[in-house]
DNA sequence: CAGGCATATAACCGGGAAGGCATGTTGTGA
DNA sequence: TCACAACATGCCTTCCCGGTTATATGCCTG
């Protein structure tokens, strides 16, 4: 399972894809639109959107000229759930000092 | 907050830096245990470690001539944290779905 | 069908990071 | 104090990745 995740981690592990999905959390956008908010070239956004595609973070919709790009939930879903492994880790330390603190009184 | 969050992800997105947390999440590990079972030299695994404890996933104790590392859950928690937010996107696709279908009936 | 948008792709360049080797550092035991 | 063991660090090379410029593709409009 780690396997999928460090590629997923790998993607968002950079500034700028990361801005784009900030941005994507609010509403739908086009290309020339994330152009405009995130002052870069337009090829550098279109790259960017190609390796969050791939990857499964967003999906794109065809409208006239333009491509409309939406977040897709299921890969954040798959870090939170590879995520849980770690909580429980975390959930046993405190339950241990839980213990521990009952023992005390 | 995002400004944290990509590192973090920048220091997971690296195959042996996972596979070192791997081996962490089921007990603590000196470096030389971790050499052996990732078949990597004692250098790199060193490097990794450093970056791994500078980004606050692992801490170091001294044991004799050796290091124990362990991990540190605080900076998972922080993505979970950062995760909630698209959680909530993604429950509330879910929430109008509902809706939509209870309208159906 | 020609011309102009909106976007994708190609080719290229520069920086940075991961890995290996050699070496420095610190603690330990005789 | 000497020698060794366990790690850390520096240096070097190689490779990958992000950005820009230039070019191709596809779709609307006149």
């Amino acid at each position: 399972m780690s396997v999928a995740v460090v590629g997923a981690f790998a993607v968002l592990g950079e500034p700028s894809r990361l801005r784009i999905l900030d941005h994507l959390r609010g509403a739908e956008c086009s290309v020339g639109e994330l152009v405009d908010r995130l002052g870069m070239s337009q090829p550098a956004v279109s790259k960017h959107l190609r390796v969050l595609r791939d990857a499964g973070f967003v999906s794109s919709r065809v409208a006239a000229q333009q491509r409309i790009y939406r977040i897709e939930p299921e890969p954040f879903a798959e870090l939170e759930h590879w995520l849980a492994q770690y909580r429980r880790l975390w959930d046993r330390h405190l339950d241990a000092l839980e213990r521990h603190l009952d023992d005390q009184e």
